[in-house]
DNA sequence: ACCAAAGCAGTACGAATGTCCAACTAGCGT
DNA sequence: ACGCTAGTTGGACATTCGTACTGCTTTGGT
């Protein structure tokens, strides 16, 4: 029986998880800085040799344990996604805003920091930035179909903006010039002002354009 | 006189701002990591205690830096609102977001990064939260005034949704998903929508929601 | 029970970092 | 002319860092 070797395996496995986890957790308390060998290795419990016995390099561990992160949130979502439980709010977009509403507030601010940090920092780095762009198709996948659910037409074409929205409501957040109630409202109203030119269409959005602005001035 | 005393105080005053200049310059290309103190020196062609004399800690460098750039990012927006061209474009805001998407364009993904960057380190630091905070007021007070003059009655209420749009493309914008024209379309025609709503008023954007999504559930 | 191998950890070492300090320079008043 | 003050700098120091090396322990096969 190959029972002990994977057992060991197992083990090892998660010995190099929670050094990820510690890298993450430093990596969000202090930055890239505070993301060294002994500091990783000491969070984790963890003699200071452990690092460099799973890790190439400390650029690698601090690499490896964004794109971790990236890809449990995206599990996450995929999570939600799977569950569908839009549809039970009766179909009523403005419902739905609720939802995305409290769904945001659950998330707290240092946790969005986190993950507003780790898309920057994938500009720098190219395997990172694929990461990112897949999680964010995975977002957008995710929006445009439960705006599908909504029964909200073109819903592919509405999802980029709407997810814009919810990015960058995140990142203001993170200055804590509005009240989280605020926030929260803000992006809720920011929404439904979307999903409703949405849905009112292109043509009739210019024209209300026109009207006001275009008579004033002209 | 003091002349010379002015003299010498001046270029005192020079060297301090290459050291901040280069820090950014070290901050933008490779994080918090590759701002040290002799890195920081070599690129403003310095000796290397100058770092030390001028600043208390790195630490300290590295937050006057970031918040000496906020400062000059939002001198350059107060510059744009003087400026007051918007009301050339004849008061029509499909122009207006075209004029936005422009300035966009024109506005570089790295120096972008940068922006979003310190924005986000300012999370960690109470000093620089303030700094982000006080730049975020400014910009939507400019976002205002220019919707303001586009004749967008109750502007204070959209110019956050505004800037929310704005900050998540930009950050989208990093994950390079999307083409630079696609990104400028996007923004443009979610800004759009946004301003329609709003001018649409909000029991009128309820019943369109209300028209198109709970005829179909109910 | 024994051995080969892999997992693991203590330790060491060179390089880089933050910080400090003593000396040197230049401008300014007297 | 001459010190005096502020500006400036080269170099040194302890600390911390990344990393490699050398054994020790545990494991799995026989």
């Amino acid at each position: 029986m190959a029972t002990r070797a994977q057992l060991s395996q197992e083990r090892s496995r998660q010995r190099r998880e929670e050094l990820l986890s510690a890298a993450i957790e430093l990596f969000a308390e202090g930055g890239s800085r505070a993301v060294t060998h002994r500091a990783v290795a000491k969070r984790a419990g963890l003699p200071p040799a452990t690092t460099t016995y799973y890790f190439e390099s400390i650029d690698d561990l601090l690499r490896e344990a964004l794109a971790d992160h990236i890809t449990s949130w995206r599990n996450e979502l995929d999570l939600l996604s799977g569950m569908d439980q839009l549809p039970r709010m009766g179909g009523r977009i403005t419902d739905a805003t609720q939802v995305i509403a409290t769904v945001w507030a659950a998330r707290p601010p240092e946790v969005a920091a986190l993950e507003l940090s780790i898309f920057l920092a994938a500009t720098r780095d190219a395997a990172l930035r694929e990461s990112a762009r897949e999680a964010l198709v995975g977002f957008e996948e995710l929006a445009s179909r439960w705006l599908g659910l909504l029964g909200i037409p073109d819903a592919d074409r509405l999802a980029p903006a709407l997810l814009a929205v919810i990015a960058g409501t995140a990142l203001r957040r993170q200055t804590g010039q509005y009240s989280e109630d605020d926030e929260a409202r803000l992006m809720s109203e920011a929404i439904r002002d979307l999903v409703g030119a949405h849905l009112l269409g292109r043509e009739k959005v210019d024209e209300i354009i026109a009207d006001t602005t275009g008579a004033e001035t002209d």
